[in-house]
DNA sequence: AACTCCGTTTAGATCGATCTAAATCCACCC
DNA sequence: GGGTGGATTTAGATCGATCTAAACGGAGTT
């Protein structure tokens, strides 16, 4: 009665046909779940299936059919766990849809970038979703709409307006950041920035450079570093020493202000005191630094949701119109920011 | 002279081989750098592939020959920046390999962590690397096996002998931990551990029972908790309230220490003077905590890279035995740890 | 001239699922 | 009895690369 397929070999839908005294066609239709198949038919074919140990073979349907159920995931790190977040957030979602999810990290190499999407491309994925590493340029866009692949682009742009894309309005968190801190009454802020060129570092400055000069005051005190702890500890003294120092610091983002904090403590600063740290990405760690730090809160595995949504949208429909989607950032106030010394509670 | 495709459809080989004035077979040998083919043969269909634009049809292939260039990772969370440096680790090994990964999180899940597989298998990986999620059992391993799998155990195991493994010497590391709270004169110690049941869990609580045991003391103060920050933070209280108080803690993770950390400052106790704690991982936040934490290093890149290289090996050699391969720790003394108090440094 | 050899190239079958177009079945009606 | 139509089922071609076994061409041997 069981006819196990007992040999190494894997069962194929000739196989289950044969167990089931089907047609290899009737299977497949079974498998896709087409409406056109008799109730009793499919039974025996599932009971026939569930016997064989049958497992689909998604290499020899891509063949025919288009479709992979096969989504490339191309991210520029791992180690910072904001992109962890955002991946899980993505894979999470592809989950749900039942697509597989191809993983690969460029570490910022516009080289390896290359060869990776080249790879997707062999591996015949339906769709991407990248973080174009830094420098990437409107190229990526425009080789991959000549090649019929849909991409979607998530927490950083190539382009402003073309294609879809998934992000964070890093550009208002920075600004709303500022326009806090200057409502404390601050009014020589640094601007400790990372290295890397792309539209999240352009969108950041942008919006500390907008609040500065919307409220009259100069945006000349900008320190470009990588961003590590490290450096950030290192940023304190420059920050304290500069001629004309300033009484708060906007990071560009918690790792840097995490180092920032502890490099302040080290010299005798108490933060949220004698001067204010901003961050930015609200991680966890934020609240067992000491001082707890301020920081603008982003929500990277919402983030990720999205952009497989968008994805799983565009597949569905090439021809829709591009999806922006940004998501808002909140500022969460803690101990690392308050009022400069000598200032009362009034505000200018 | 060019003959691009410019229609929508890919270039196939045969267009390739058309463009070359070669066979199908003769490109494909090309392809496959054989050695069967001239030299001048080999330029012109180079040259021909170029000019097409062609790109591999790794599904094509897949279906005749056996192998997939794709391999399979499963962990149970992303949250923890622990798997996510893992991954990496796997990532960098296998793209030097050219192979594929994909991609999926279990979340501890026995049910999701047996649909992973099975679209895994649809997928037709060449292997799979898996941290197996809480609760795994045995037959992980044996359906593998049965299904001629190719399945590389990472950080935890189902089976203590059976199968590759890549994975750190929690057992080691942690014995050796509580040699060094007694060493320093703690007599009683608490063990912060994980609420979820699998070998890097049982390892971990084995050798502090060990090391305890060895110096003739009860390991009777064992907490069990979820491993999160918060927990870590409500811990304080209970270890401080305990009849018969102890002296230090060792923590599951770093994650947990961290918190610890942190509700011990809220209730005035200073780490490293009236209480020692100890965590595991050395994560950079350790650095930056007030007392810094002293903790047991580990290497998850690393663990990843060497899981990565024993599947490498296995699909080389399917018969070859199995590697098991454990990560030293090393012990991390920082600000968090001490002699308790009233000890002289003497040592009994 | 016939034969062997070796390096190179090729025709044709093949992998497993899907698609198309046609066949089959069955009930019902004229 | 033959025709119609709707619901199922099926044979056979097909996707693109790989494998097998055989063919080819030119040099060297007899």
């Amino acid at each position: 009665m069981n006819s196990r397929i007992t040999s190494g070999r894997r069962a194929t839908l000739l196989d289950v046909a044969r167990e089931a005294e089907v047609s290899r066609a009737t299977a497949s239709l079974v498998l896709r779940k087409s409406p056109l198949v008799g109730t009793e038919t499919r039974k025996r074919v599932e009971a026939a299936m569930a016997r064989v140990g049958y497992v689909y073979n998604l290499g020899a349907a891509r063949m025919r059919a288009a479709r992979s159920r096969t989504v490339g995931v191309v991210i520029p790190s791992l180690s910072n766990p904001f992109f962890a977040e955002m991946l899980a957030g993505i894979e999470a979602t592809l989950d749900e849809a039942e697509m597989g999810v191809i993983f690969a990290n460029t570490r910022e190499s516009l080289e390896k970038q290359k060869a990776i999407i080249r790879r997707m491309r062999e591996h015949g994925v339906d769709g991407l979703i990248i973080c174009p590493a830094a420098e990437s340029g409107i190229d990526l866009l425009e080789r991959a709409s000549e090649w019929g692949l849909p991409l979607v682009q998530a927490l950083r742009y190539v382009s402003a307006t073309q294609g879809d894309y998934s992000g964070i309005d890093y550009f208002g968190g920075m600004r709303g950041a500022a326009d806090y801190l200057i409502g404390l009454g601050h009014r020589r802020i640094g601007f400790v920035s990372g290295n890397r060129v792309h539209s999240a570092y352009q969108e950041r400055l942008e919006g500390f450079r907008t609040s500065m000069e919307a409220h009259g005051l100069p945006a000349d005190l900008i320190l470009t570093i990588p961003l590590t702890h490290a450096e950030g500890m290192a940023t304190a003294e420059r920050l304290l020493e500069w001629p004309d120092p300033p009484s708060a610091a906007l990071c560009f983002n918690d790792v840097v202000a995490l180092g920032l904090l502890r490099g302040l403590h080290d010299r005798g600063v108490e933060a949220g005191v004698g001067f204010s740290v901003v961050g930015f990405d609200n991680v966890p760690e934020g609240i067992l630094a000491r001082p707890t730090l301020t920081s603008v809160s982003t929500r990277p595995f919402a983030v990720g949701r999205a952009a497989a949504k968008l994805l799983l949208g565009r597949l569905d429909d090439p021809a829709k119109e591009d999806g922006r989607l940004v998501e808002p950032t909140e500022l969460v106030v803690r101990q690392s920011s308050g009022a400069p010394r000598g200032t009362s509670s009034d505000r200018t």
